[in-house]
DNA sequence: AATGAATGAGGGTTCATTCAT
DNA sequence: AATGAATGAACCCTCATTCAT
């Protein structure tokens, strides 16, 4: 009764600005910002032209509530998810963090990753706030992570940052690839990001690992 | 006169093409094809934007163009590179792998990943032309040099298409970077890619060595 | 219940269309029939946009009768005004013809004028309706009581219609002023129309009076 | 030869602001800023749409080029005018300044005074520049006249400012009624603004007399 | 070959008007 | 009767492309 009471009209108004991100993210990702016709957007929402600026007051807002909208809390969320584990630093960056990029590459948000990459340079305000807002965060996060691996004495004491970036470069880099090239048909292309995932993790862990034997590597000329 | 005058002239008149496609590659990347104005890319390259439809046909083709210009070659250079190594593998990887990405980086070819990745899905033809003439070839390259060192005995046998992707997919976003958030004004992100190139490839090399001790990774458990 | 809750309903539902027309001619006089936006008239008169459109079929009506409800009458007040003095024919204009514009201008009416001026181009029905229903009426009555002070001796025989415009014309334009530069705000402008009416009113009496010296003016040269 | 030297396209491009500026104003005047559309501006010109944007880089730009084209420069020339004037000040105003208004009647200049009545209140920058540069200056430059007039004791010792009112309003308001009334359609209306003109300076030096014989007016009674 | 004035189709945005609630 | 969400035609402005010079 309580979901009759209310008005087709109110739940509709409801859903419209959910439904205009998911359009708008669709299809700036699809043909990037400038490319995009509003109307484009509109009609993928299932509303007209007009209605589009009924809840957003300019294509460019569009757009920065499409990226505010999908990014800090999914980092939030890694991060809760890191605290919560317990077990050795290799299984948390193989099962948390495999599954977390795993996850974040099936949703659309895979698209904003394409969608910051592209645009920064047309929006500076964008770059501060990816920095701040995801940049950072996620770093620091792993970052601790991969430190806390050191201090127990599991990981070798490479350079933190670096490690970083060879763990999650790729995976922002799987983004990419599913909404540019691995979005074009003719896909004898067999890469599988699922399987990458896990095999790049397998590999940085086997690089991070504590040497017993000789070493290897630059050290070892 | 005209013996001064001429070879001047003709050197600029030559030179156009390559003028216009330079000044188009960085305005492309710089803000994306679709909000790159004509007029701007004619005046970045000093003529005017008359000029630019003698050279080329339209804003599009120009963009194609500017892909095709510089992506076949660079491959052919690198394999080059690869088929003169005298060495091992990983020291293949380390030296000419890692000088390799680094000249691309500091390139303008850099820019075209950005590019490719940006605006595939706008121009279809450009797919399968860089899957063919840049994708396959780049990892038939270095898929050759991975399995020469698991043949070699240098290299546990992971899965060679995996690496390859460990290796390169990070290289490609350090290009990537490099045009859109590397190009944003207040860096006090201290990433610092010629540092991280070798800091990953050795941390992909030791994650690739053939373990004498015991086994590292998920078959550990 | 009803009984007190239909007097109040019934006469707030009664003043929707004068609240209407009332917020109608200030935002039109304001910003001019084109830029002024059905919305605001409708916010004006404190009801929504739907509402409007319950008592005037469009925008354009509720012009046409924003205009109509302004203009006849306070003509027909004027004439009462005119017939039922008694007195020379200079008092009845400087007491009754100051007093009645004066008026005038501290209306809303004196808004209409600069409408009419504004619009008329666009509306041409709007042309004929004024000249018809208070141009001409307004000049006739003029026109009589200047004819009167001639024939009475009080006046020159001067052209009629002539000394009617030299009446006339300031008024009117001391509306429009009260609603264009006069409505803008840094007024160093010490322009006041109370007593520039008065003086303007002396002005032309005195031009009007009949010579009993020399004579002034072209004829004398 | 030095017509011929200049190619067309030049030619044309010289006349363009001015041929847009005519336009503008003509249609400004007659719709409203509003209300006239851009590509008409265009149109009237005899050029495109586009057009127009390459000389103004947006409609209110252009609303404000015209307005300013027309103004400072009357004013000016009308200053001059009165200066090398050599006679009585009651002939200066007759033949000097109703000829000056006559012809600005006659210009398109006429049409500059409806569009700022119209238009100040939407652009207020309008309002502080008319008021410098026009009402001002003209104000100043009429009430030297007035004032030596009275000085000179031609004219009874009234109010300088509002005589000027008196002298002015019905010529702006001639103005107005030229673009708005006077521009429509069915004229049986048989005013003379030339006719009128004169004869409003007339009964205005009539009134602005020294009087010889017995005072006239409200010290009368 | 080079120019840059001109074009006009196309896209972002507004707003009068409608109509389901 | 009243609302305000929705519509879409229309308008301002941009920019790829053309072409006379």
């Amino acid at each position: 009764m309580s979901a009759l009471d209310t008005p087709i009209r109110r739940r509709r108004k409801d859903a419209r600005p959910q439904e205009l991100l998911d359009a708008a993210l669709e299809l700036f990702v699809e043909k990037g910002f400038a490319a995009a016709r509003a109307d484009e957007v509109a009609q993928r929402a299932g509303v007209s032209k007009g209605t589009l600026y009924l809840y957003y007051p300019s294509k460019e807002e569009l757009l920065k509530a499409v990226i505010r909208e999908h990014l800090s809390t999914r980092i939030a969320a890694g991060a809760a998810l890191a605290d919560q584990h317990r077990g050795s630093t290799s299984e948390l960056l193989r099962e948390v963090f495999g599954r977390w990029w795993q996850d974040v590459l099936d949703s659309p948000t895979s698209g904003v990753f394409k969608l910051v990459i592209t645009e920064v340079r047309n929006f500076p305000d964008l770059a501060a706030f990816y920095q701040r807002e995801v940049v950072e965060p996620g770093e620091r996060l792993i970052g601790r992570i991969v430190q806390r691996g050191i201090d127990d004495g599991e990981f070798e004491p490479l350079d933190v940052a670096c490690v970083v970036h060879s763990l999650m470069l790729p995976m922002v880099m799987c983004c990419l690839h599913k909404h540019s090239l691995g979005a074009c048909a003719p896909h004898d292309d067999h890469f599988d990001p699922a399987v990458f995932i896990r095999s790049h993790i397998d590999l940085v862990l086997r690089g991070l690992a504590r040497q017993t034997g000789r070493p290897v590597g630059r050290g070892a000329r």
